[in-house]
DNA sequence: GCTTAAAATCGTAGCGCTACGAATGAACGC
DNA sequence: GCGTTCATTCGTAGCGCTACGATTTTAAGC
């Protein structure tokens, strides 16, 4: 019955609604945005057309009409990594609870895509925007600059940032994590890295890493891995590394994922861990809890970002977010294991 | 100097640019969309107008008015999974280079989510749809053939689908894993799966393999993870299995974070792979390399998924998809490794 | 019953853009 | 020079909805 009404994508109006239930358009409007507001006996005639005939309000043109938008949108430099995911699992309940819609966008840790995609979403007039990090192109800040949006950056802390700022120090997590390997008497180190060159965050682990080491009078030698983590150059690397500096006897990875591919490297060389080479990861992958040894790492807050981020935003939406409130760093916390 | 223009979030609209150009609003909007129907002197003025005042067109206006929209809509169970967030980030760069924007809802393997999801995309009126699977609740079907947007059904095969069908067998994945296993002389299984009741490609594949197996005189004890795989229970659960079922001797798990953790269970517990137990993943994920022993694997067509998924819906919208090429079965293959 | 205030409903005027046909300009042939 | 054609440019009428002031209905008070 409601299926053959419609020809095409020709779409029922809110008119159609008002005629079938005898009220006028703007009673149907006000009853979709707040239904106590019109009387019992007409909101449920008004329940009744909708479902008869499938009405879908027209989010295009409800947003043009207010100069509001039930969208925010946010960009992250990868989905494909479960850092990102989980705050962005986290974030969309939480906003979508509240009503709001993600716009997600893809940068792949590229400056100039980032400036794309901000335009590209600022044309959808968002109610807010979420950003990973402080690192935007001079253009990407003038567009910002023009415009009002509430901004969140997030997974970084340390700057000032554009408006508000949701994550944690990058530079104490390789801090903690050399502090630890130095507790445990190590002193000639390494640190493996995936896509260092493009990954600001993983540059700064690195530089609290390496400068903790140095501090007391270690040494680090660092190894990148070309592009995104591949665990068999992780294994090939970490091989190379160990046969030109065997040395070192304590290895830092820029993630879990890199770590994994160094303990199997280890595990295939029968090189024991810790005894002859401690390791650590970042991020507290799931799997770290359970491999041999269990793997030493830093919980980052994954979810916490993603849901303070949307408390953040939606107390800013409302206007009752204070200055002081606005910056929030979450810390995070070293997870020793047995591999270090 | 284009700083302080505006006051609040008060957007330069497409009249303005023309004011300044000393054009027409058409001529912008023409500018905008088939910019060599316009002469070069005016382009050029248009252009200059359009950066001096950093004029972003609205999105909703543009929509509203062209009764289109830009907009591709992608339902996934979860963002947090690599399976479907490299899809995702493919689906996104091939839409995106032909100027669509992904909008992703996360049904978190909830049909009424999905439903729920549903009504929420299709009210930004999408250009198309992009679902996980054959399973929508009656509801959504309804909403859905009230529509005639282009659907993609994706990561599946073999029902007819709403629409366009992009994916593969997960029953026959079942089935190689079983089939290997068998020819390897194993005949004593278990199937250790995440989320199994939400899941239902999951259950394909178990049921794949478990059909298999019997059919060729063997026996599968089922083993479930509660919820998410979590890689201490799955040490815990692998553990009681082989404790109440010594005579397994191979283990198909629903993918390969599962396999990790059955494989540093049996690590831990000193049980040879293969010789003890041989161990199956699904999802040849990166790490399958490189664990000791590297773990044999089912490779599902992740990016290509996305690839398709991007080809088939330009292609329908382009008007010019054949029926006879609706439906594409990407196919499998077992990655055989050492660790059956 | 009548007045008055409050609640419910309605009508109108856009939101910023696109589609499309009308109007203008340029280019050309004879 | 003048029509004719084609390429540009422009004006107008919406797209489907919301905001808001105007209008009608209902309830309350005496």
């Amino acid at each position: 019955m409601a299926k053959r009404r419609r020809r095409g994508s020709q779409r029922v109006t809110m008119g159609e609604v008002a005629r079938l239930a005898d009220v006028s358009p703007s009673t149907v409007s006000l009853y979709l945005r707040r239904p106590d507001e019109v009387s019992p006996g007409r909101a449920e005639k008004i329940q009744a057309a909708i479902d008869r005939l499938g009405y879908l309000p027209n989010t295009m043109a409800g947003g043009l009409a207010s100069s509001r938008s039930n969208v925010i949108g946010v960009l992250v430099p990868t989905i494909t990594n479960s850092f990102f995911s989980e705050t962005l699992e986290t974030l969309e309940r939480h906003l979508r609870s509240a009503g709001y819609q993600l716009l997600i966008g893809n940068t792949e840790f590229d400056d100039s895509r980032e400036e794309e995609l901000i335009r590209s979403i600022l044309s959808w007039n968002p109610a807010g925007l979420v950003l990973t990090g402080f690192l935007h192109t001079r253009k990407s800040l003038s567009v910002l600059a023009n415009n009002d949006t509430p901004i969140v950056e997030m997974w970084d802390y340390g700057q000032p940032g554009l408006d508000m700022v949701v994550g944690f120090s990058h530079y104490t997590c390789g801090r903690l994590v050399a502090e630890h390997m130095l507790r445990q008497g190590r002193r000639r180190m390494a640190f493996v890295s995936t896509n260092f060159e493009r990954d600001v965050r993983a540059r700064d682990r690195y530089h609290g890493f390496r400068e903790t080491v140095e501090a007391a009078g270690g040494t680090v030698e660092l190894r990148e891995l070309s592009g995104r983590s591949h665990a068999e150059e992780t294994g090939r690397l970490t091989h190379a590394l160990m046969q030109d500096h065997p040395e070192i006897e304590a290895i830092a990875c820029s993630n879990d994922m890199v770590a994994l591919g160094v303990l199997c490297e280890c595990q295939r060389q029968k090189w024991d861990i810790p005894d002859r080479i401690a390791l650590a990861g970042f991020g507290n992958l799931d799997f770290t809890t359970s491999t041999v040894p269990p793997l030493t790492t830093i919980e980052p807050p994954r979810r916490e970002i993603g849901q303070h981020t949307a408390r953040l935003l939606l107390a800013s939406l409302a206007g009752e977010l204070p200055e002081a409130e606005k910056r929030l760093d979450l810390g995070v916390r070293l997870v020793e294991r047995e591999s270090v």
